[in-house]
DNA sequence: TGTACATCAGTGAACGCGCGTTCACTGATGTAC
DNA sequence: TGTACATCAGTGAACGCGCGTTCACTGATGTAC
């Protein structure tokens, strides 16, 4: 059965713009390359592989994308759309000062679960995919460096810090929250070794804390 | 001319055994695959890259490694031992206390610089490689984890922590240094960028210390 | 509402190229006598 | 010391395959009248 036999048999059953269909084509595309590079990296991803998973030609792939580094720019931007949704449940949820740490954990892990195919993009291309997508992702979580360092100047009087000191414990913190999101994804299916793993996530954070609270800046 | 010819040659000027000659091109191989994969990965390096690059035919490769896999795992090792040779000279040093933090990130930083391409090697494929590298990869860095906590024991008084709380301190610690050795590879010939990002990760180590202070575990 | 034309997502053949791996080989080096 | 044979690092032809990219195309959808 032809795709265009296929394609007239689902707009007779369902009306389906041609906008539509494309943008079908395009998610599943997307979705195709995002499972494929799983096991390796988009550097070793051919367009060929990802046009066979979707179903549609090769050459029906430049309908879409350029070239496979700007599928990965696009799956750079949709991975980061899952990390600012679970930084604004981060923010959402509004607990008492002493549990910011496990609710703040707990949502980190419930999201790289839930976004995993996405969170294991990220760490993975943030080293080896090619470099625009490498820098992509830097200039991302440098970003993510900055707006968490001004959350921190609500969280704590600005008296005893200095804005620098403040962006320096926001890269500690990200470092080691990047940290527990590879650590988990480094072991998937192991329960036990995960909570293993997002226990010592929490004593990290709040040693980090107890010397945040026991710091002056020097001017 | 042929390989053979130069071999003769080379045989003629300098006395050179066949298991020399051997070793020479495996180290040919060996350094040429870490050098094709700097840009992408190992999954994204072929056979006959490194082939052409050492100036071997591609068949001849299988005289010294069974797959670009083996290769790979062979560059774990070897990226290892600098790891190991940058722990000698931090340990060798024995600075007052307070120098500690500086003098160490000093070393980290020296050896990141001179071996380069082994640190690269270590972060990217950590993330990326095949599966086995990866493993061996991580497993490395988790032994080397249990190294610093007995390190740490020496350092620190074993009364006010718990072994526990040593390993997830020094699990803190590893993060932050891999951070570090990627924040600098990542900024190659951009001396200012790389110089503040030294100093901040020393102040993160000594917030991290500030709180290693007035940490008492429970129990 | 019907018709004529434009758009464009997807097709399929074709290209030259690099891939890993096989195989029988060559000839310098090494060894046994 | 010389000779006859074994070893083995590297050769080169060949294979079938997957690669990215080109091109002219098809035919369903969309639009203008």
């Amino acid at each position: 059965m032809t795709v265009h036999t296929c394609a007239l048999i689902k707009s007779a059953l369902v009306t389906e713009t041609r906008g539509e269909r494309k943008e079908r084509t395009r998610r599943a595309i997307l979705d195709a390359a995002l499972q494929l590079c799983e096991d390796s990296s988009l550097v070793a991803l051919s367009l060929r592989q990802v046009a066979k998973e979707v179903g549609i030609v090769p050459t029906a792939f430049y309908r879409h994308f350029d070239s496979i580094e700007a599928l990965g720019l696009e799956l750079v931007d949709e991975s980061f759309a899952s990390l600012r949704a679970m930084l604004l449940d981060v923010r959402r949820s509004d607990p008492d000062f002493d549990d910011i740490i496990d609710s703040s954990i707990g949502i980190l892990v419930e999201h790289v679960h839930q976004q995993r195919a996405h969170f294991r993009f990220i760490v993975r291309e943030r080293a080896a995919g090619p470099p625009r997508v490498r820098e992509a992702i830097n200039a991302a979580i440098e970003q993510f460096e900055k707006e968490l360092a001004t959350d921190l100047v609500r969280l704590t009087g600005t008296t005893t810090w200095s804005p620098e000191d403040l962006q320096i414990l926001s890269g500690l913190i990200v470092t080691a929250m990047v940290g527990l999101a590879e650590a988990i994804l480094r072991n998937p299916d192991r329960p036990d070794a995960e909570k293993a793993i997002v226990e010592g996530a929490r004593v990290q954070l709040r040693m980090v804390l107890v010397g945040a609270l026991n710091w002056r800046s020097k001017r």
